[in-house]
DNA sequence: TATTGTTATACTCTATAACTATA
DNA sequence: TATAGTTATAGAGTATAACAATA
């Protein structure tokens, strides 16, 4: 089966990127709406992410990636120690400095919450066929060279 | 070329589930990102296009749509209204009810902003073969069945 | 003197409670 | 009496400005 003559590659891109973006944003909100609800605002949970996918930094490093300013992480990174989701390490030479880190139960957290999308989506895919399945599993790397930079 | 036998069925769905969770919603983040910034909440956004989608409905209806409570769509619309993006029509009999509608600036800056990110979305594309472009085709419409109910 | 992070304070967005107008 | 929406007020999150500690 081929789906490269589905579609004739005159096709305008725009029409393509704009069916894609679509279809693709629907999902993804509706996958959020999936997230476990613990009380933590969008920003604590990028946070937590953050932390996981890139380990203990600065709060002025995280403030950066988050895009937010250096007050807000404060207070944010605070709500998240209060309840034992991160740690500050001390672990600078530089005593200005503050790292944070994520903590065992954050990443229990975390885990827990993308075992749950993933379960939903994985329910979701009971009515594809294999075909349609392994269709996706091709998507998925393409996806991330589109996100790249 | 068959993507069918690129994975065994045998596969666990609650991988592919993971893989394609986070690729998407990398890329959804990314197309976020490209959004023109008019100084507008993401509510606001968010009820430009509800209503664009839609059409007109009552400030109540537009609050259990956008999951928020009346007081605060009061607000919003409020604040769209007072930027010309919005209109109050009163076309209902129940001279209680309000109906909200899009209005023609409200809806060029949703066409721009649409535009915008298909543009970058479709630069994207160029570093794909037309191969991989017709596989994202295919895809779109299995991403509308996943998210569907 | 410059930099890292915190505290003080204000603004925005949303919520609940009380109110007005209409049914 | 019930309903649609608004106004009053409070809470949460983020911003800027001023400050403290360290380099």
């Amino acid at each position: 089966m081929s789906y490269a003559n589905d579609m004739p590659t005159t096709t305008a891109t725009s029409e393509l990127a704009s069916e894609l973006r679509v279809s693709m944003m629907r999902l993804a909100r509706r996958l959020r709406s999936e997230r476990l609800d613990e009380g933590l605002t969008p920003t604590q949970l990028a946070v937590l992410g953050t932390l996981d996918r890139h380990g203990a930094m600065t709060l002025g490093e995280l403030a950066a990636h988050e895009k937010v300013q250096p007050p807000s992480m404060t207070r944010t990174t605070a709500a998240l120690e209060e309840r034992g989701l991160v740690t500050r390490v001390s672990q600078s030479m530089d005593r200005r400095q503050v790292f944070i880190g994520i903590s065992r139960d954050g990443l229990t957290l975390l885990r827990e919450d993308r075992k749950r999308r993933d379960a939903w989506l994985a329910g979701r895919f009971e009515q594809l066929t294999s075909d349609e399945r392994a269709l996706l599993h091709a998507v998925a790397p393409l996806l991330d060279r589109l996100a790249q930079a």
